[in-house]
DNA sequence: CTGGGGATCGAG
DNA sequence: TCGATCCCCAGG
């Protein structure tokens, strides 16, 4: 059998609606490729947002501020915007230009060479253990702190060489369960939307 | 549980 | 201009 080396997300992947790619991302590998090394993380948790009708959207309703203009753009940029004046949050835009929605990277678990640099920028001892691995970029904030991902990657092309996700299968036996989205309690009738999207298997 | 920390954006 | 609010995390 060949060995199947995994494609590159393309742009026609993303320009989908919202709720589609946030399923869809959740199994797909993250790759940040840094100065002082290739990074790598398996997604495991994402969650839609979507400006046209969901008030836990930051462009809702269709609002365009000098931040949120970057959801209405082409599909396959990232939104990273900081927030709690100390962490960033990584999304990816979706849907056709004109259309406000992006979805929330929330948790990854990291693979591969780059693993001792992911546990360095977290502070964290290197080698990591299986159940650090585990904990070691399980929320949005922590995320963006071990892949390395800050305003300076705001707007990067997920269709570029620097920073894009690869088409990697979901683990053997795996599932994905849907559930209400996390710490929106501004967000009224959308806080019951069932938009968030989290891996289940045995290990996870 | 709580404090930290700074950008954001609408109100005035 | 000001200040309430924010898709959070580490430490106690």
């Amino acid at each position: 059998m060949q060995t199947m080396i995994p494609s590159k997300l393309p742009r026609t992947f993303y320009a989908r609606p919202v709720l589609t790619v946030a399923r869809e991302l959740v199994g797909k590998t993250l790759v940040h490729v840094t100065e002082a090394g290739v990074l790598r993380a398996v997604i495991t948790e994402t969650e839609a947002y979507d400006g046209t009708c969901d008030k836990g959207c930051h462009a809702y309703p269709y609002k365009c501020t000098d931040r949120t203009r970057i959801l209405f753009g082409e599909a396959g940029h990232a939104y990273i915007y900081l927030i709690y004046g100390m962490y960033h949050c990584f999304n990816i835009v979706t849907n056709e230009e004109g259309y406000p929605a992006g979805v929330l990277i929330r948790a990854v678990v990291p693979i591969g060479d780059g693993l001792e640099q992911m546990a360095a920028l977290r502070k964290q001892p290197t080698p990591p253990t299986e159940k650090q691995l585990l904990r070691l970029m399980n929320g949005p904030g922590k995320l963006c702190q071990g892949m390395s991902l800050t305003k300076a990657e705001n707007g990067f092309d997920l269709c570029g060489d620097r920073l894009y996700v690869e088409d990697t299968q979901l683990p053997e036996g795996s599932q994905i369960l849907t559930t209400p989205r996390i710490n929106i309690d501004y967000a009224e009738e959308a806080k019951a939307f069932l938009w968030r999207f989290v891996l289940c298997n045995k290990t996870i």
